[in-house]
DNA sequence: ATGAAAGCGCTAACAC
DNA sequence: GTGTTAGCGCTTTCAT
């Protein structure tokens, strides 16, 4: 056992203190950088017995003292949503980059527990509290802790009197249908979404129809399910048994196009063939699907990004909707060929 | 503005006890049903100045005098790792239903950022940790703080000197490979899996072996790729390159077999008709596949629960290896007919 | 049954 | 440039 045995109980600034012979103020503003400064020799020593000592700030009373944890809590659906993971993966990223951890929480959807996550997440002591929502942003918001700073994340509308950072999702929502009409000559174009309600289904809504109305195309048949790959899957009886089928689908989410997907396979209709299908999100899954998905790929980076600029702004974060847009990712379920291997 | 408008600052048990006209001690006693006794007239009193004021026990300060934050570390090698999201989900729902939180931090793969991981996730103050590795879990472990509380979750072997659960992946190897061999009557069973040197692809591989072994049937081709869709992907043009095809493939992560499928389909390779394929891990997307595929299902739920109930044991988590049974979930990727609908 | 008071480990204002 | 010291808000021992 050649490795030096760490001591069982951690050391304190007040023992760092004395093996370098010097008072816990030095030793704080050593491992702080500050508010004061010490004489480089000083400094020396105090980092020295902070290494043989393995010292390392108690994290509760460091937070005690100055109000904060360096913690951000993050409240999504589910973990389990593909999206939300690759979400969570960037905010974590983010986060990490700027020495701060993050708290996550899942809602599993309901309302109700949001409710109370936004209430117990902030007693955990979080900094901050990041809000991403696929029920749609109430309005007004559900009531976060006040003086917590608190964003909305993949928030497509503004959230009434809150920070929020969100998708270009109208944007986002036309380059699909567009892709559709414009490159593949569709003209009836069905529209899976989300239950009638969430506003968010709103904007990636709206943008089908700006599309539609620039090709003089009427608005073809209109299925709201889940959001999931459940909901898509559910979509396909409705899709199939209107009068006239539609030549295209556009589902508001790449899960629930990935149900269409399984849907339409069961109901023996060819795709693309028979029907083209898009989606909305952009995560890794929808390019291994059968067909490869098409898609409208969302800025998650960008988006978790700016989130934490503006939680971590000083002052708190600021009113306003900031959006960013969404890349068009070209496979086969539209009626592309596949790429030359 | 009819809601009540809540103090921006919050409210101290100082401030609960002044109201209620009793000492801090008292309020501390009511809020935590203990140490002492409280008269339960009193104890009215202070519960409603608790209510009045909005009064939440400030985290950091408990923390601080308890030693212990109710937060939990879960380190994971990717959040959008379809299967760690779902385990994830799993342990979060574990952790909420005994009041814990869960700090989660991604290692991306990658065994020094996990080894950091290991001593900053400490620093944030978690109680114990969690440590779900798919690289395979070193013997010895990376280092954990001493003494922190630490399990090794999703661990198929026993982790040296440490408390670990995890899927009998053995059994659960052989109850699909068994499936393709007793059932559909395949002899050329071919492996997909980890890259060799992770400890995680042997239990695998073992239950494959076994299960062979138990036919007589010669061992298939081996093809070692990463544990991800772009691995199984990869891993097609080695298992049709080889001299004769094999008839069946058992990728030893639904990920895995799940770029498999989009391989194989890329490739114009039919399945099940001309190739099966099982996984390994019973992922929600897989029920999604083209075709569904058929998996060995792990039981997360119970191995989030086993986890902390080994960190919440008084006195630590006790060395040993906890494994629980997968379920064989069939689909259409093995050559079983699709479910009467 | 209740209160007074010490102190968890750290930071930063203030004194030198 | 460095030391002294007063708390942050809570829990809990000890006294009443």
């Amino acid at each position: 056992m050649p490795q030096t045995e760490e001591p069982a109980r951690r050391a304190t600034a007040a023992e760092v203190a004395r093996r370098a012979g010097v008072s816990p103020a030095v030793v704080s503003y050593v491992v702080n950088g500050g508010p004061r400064n010490v004489a480089p020799g000083t400094a020396a020593r105090v980092r020295d017995a902070v290494r043989d000592l393995g010292y390392r700030p108690n994290r509760a009373a460091r937070a005690l003292r100055r109000g904060s944890t360096g913690i951000v809590g993050l409240v999504i659906p589910r973990v389990a949503n593909p999206f939300m993971a690759e979400l969570s993966e960037a905010v974590q990223d983010a986060a990490a980059r700027r020495g701060l951890a993050v708290l996550a929480a899942g809602s599993g959807n309901e309302p109700d527990v949001e409710r109370e996550l936004l209430q117990t997440l902030p007693r955990h002591g979080v900094d901050g509290l990041l809000v991403a929502t696929v029920l749609g942003h109430a309005d007004p918001p559900p009531g976060t802790a006040p003086g917590l700073p608190t964003v909305y994340l993949n928030a497509p509308f503004p959230v009434g009197g809150r920070c929020a950072v969100g998708p270009d999702a109208t944007q986002g929502a036309r380059l699909v249908v567009d892709h559709l009409l414009a490159v593949h000559g569709h003209r009836s174009v069905a529209l899976v979404t989300g239950e009638s309600g969430a506003r968010r289904a709103g904007a990636r809504e709206l943008g089908w129809q700006q599309a539609l109305a620039a090709y003089d195309a009427a608005p073809g048949p209109v299925v709201r399910v889940g959001w999931d790959r459940r909901g898509g899957s559910a979509a396909v009886a409705a899709l199939l048994a209107g009068p006239q089928r539609p030549t295209a689908v556009f589902a508001t989410s790449d899960a629930q196009a990935l149900g269409v997907l399984h849907g339409l396979r069961a109901a023996g209709v060819r795709v693309p063939e028979d029907v083209a299908v898009v989606g909305f999100d952009g995560i890794e899954e929808a390019a291994y699907a059968a067909p490869p998905l098409t898609t409208a790929k969302q800025p998650v980076a960008a988006m978790a990004e700016a989130a934490l600029d503006a939680l971590e702004r000083p002052g708190g974060p600021v009113e306003g909707h900031q959006v960013l847009g969404l890349d068009l990712v070209v496979r086969e379920s539209c009626g592309c060929p596949a790429p030359p291997d």
